[in-house]
DNA sequence: GCGGATCAC
DNA sequence: GATGGTGATCCGC
């Protein structure tokens, strides 16, 4: 047999977007063996060798940086530090805790659209919103399996299949979704009538007023707003997360997720710890490639971690985008009216278009 | 401006 | 047998 070509330092960027991310409950055994799987699977289609050619020319770009970070001199990496720290100063001095905002992230959202319509999908079902060749949403139930979004159906089977069970597939019904999504939102507007959808399952909520006017917590607003998104779609579950930024609320929202809660005290020192060892993956911005960067050219793996080589940062990057991350990693983001209209406003450009897929990343 | 890359969903 | 679709933004040219 042919061996397939792939450089030591090329596999694991490649690995990682082979679903094998996040599986919070299951063995190590699994989670090599669902690796295993889907590695034999995928390694010979053109899909993975076009995605092999993007983390080469992603590798080239690292490299490129390493270099210009080695050549960085002692002198002008001090000037840098301290163009970091002044800037740190200034955007710690401008936080605003004033206002409450809750992150709501529906769970599993087609999925549970599906079992709350087809009874028989109910419980412990294995099963996953659309087909062989692409899937929406697998149920939590299938997540165990390795099963996961954007994951070619037929692998997902064979992950299924290969821990004795097998997988249920249910054609993907848009218009379903966007009904519940309605139901939902008449939830959402008790609480904050200009609320910000997101997407189809995730919308943020100002809850600052509802909150002084109950004279309630944010923790005791999310309990009700959970309670009363269950109730207006007779049935859905959903995570919220309570923070005094946008960011936060986001962040917070994945930590108790599905059907829980989770609240970012508005205090400087609360929300430092808090930030400060989230994956960098965890902020807006930072994606795939730009995570990679971090970490394979400056050692960053967390938000701590990447304040601590603030300098670095700030020479290898726009002065923007550097500012950008900085505020993100004082967990600053997202706490003033967003920038995008709100529900309820008349908007220039139609809200935002359908989306086929949910997140990919929520564990078990 | 435009095209390519990146990100989010 | 088979591996998404779209818009937004930023950056370098």
């Amino acid at each position: 047999m042919a061996t397939v070509r792939i450089s030591a330092a090329a596999a694991p960027s490649s690995f990682s977007t082979l679903f094998t991310h996040e599986k919070a409950g299951m063995s190590n055994v699994d989670k090599e063996k669902i690796k295993r799987i889907v590695y034999e699977m995928s390694k010979d289609s053109a899909h993975f060798k076009e995605q092999e050619r993007r983390d080469q020319r992603v590798t080239e770009h690292i490299n490129a940086c390493r270099e210009r970070h080695q050549r960085i001199g002692a002198d002008e990496l001090k000037s840098h530090e301290q163009r970091a720290d002044r800037l740190l100063v200034e955007l710690d001095g401008h936080r605003n805790l004033e206002r409450t905002w809750a992150c709501v992230d529906m769970d599993a959202f087609f999925a549970a659209c599906e079992a709350l319509e087809d009874p028989s999908l109910r419980g412990d079902v294995v099963f996953a919103v659309g087909g062989t060749s692409m899937i929406s949403t697998a149920s939590y139930a299938a997540r165990r399996y390795g099963v996961r979004s954007a994951m070619p159906g037929f692998i997902a089977q064979r992950l299924c299949r290969e821990a004795g069970v097998s997988l249920r597939f249910v054609p993907v019904d848009f218009p379903k979704y966007l009904k519940f999504a309605e139901l939902a939102r008449t939830a959402f507007r008790l609480f904050d009538p200009h609320f910000i959808a997101a997407s189809c399952d995730e919308a943020f909520l100002d809850l600052t007023d509802y909150c002084a006017h109950h004279a309630i917590s944010g923790a005791e607003a999310a309990t009700r707003l959970r309670h009363q998104v269950l109730e207006a779609t007779r049935g859905l579950t959903c995570s919220v997360g309570i923070a005094s930024s946008r960011m936060l609320a986001k962040i917070a929202s994945d930590v108790n997720k599905p059907n829980g809660q989770y609240v970012v005290p508005a205090e400087r020192e609360a929300i430092v710890s808090f930030i400060g060892p989230m994956p960098l993956r965890k902020i807006p911005g930072i994606g795939r490639v730009t995570e990679r960067v971090l970490r394979e050219v400056l050692g960053a793996e967390t938000c701590a971690e990447l304040l601590a080589k603030r300098a670095a940062l700030c020479a290898l990057f726009t002065a923007r985008v550097a500012r950008e991350h900085l505020s993100a990693l004082l967990g600053i983001g997202g706490e003033g009216p967003p920038p995008l209209q709100r529900e309820g406003e008349p908007s220039q450009k139609g809200v935002s278009q359908e989306r086929t897929f949910e997140p990919t990343g929520a564990p078990l």
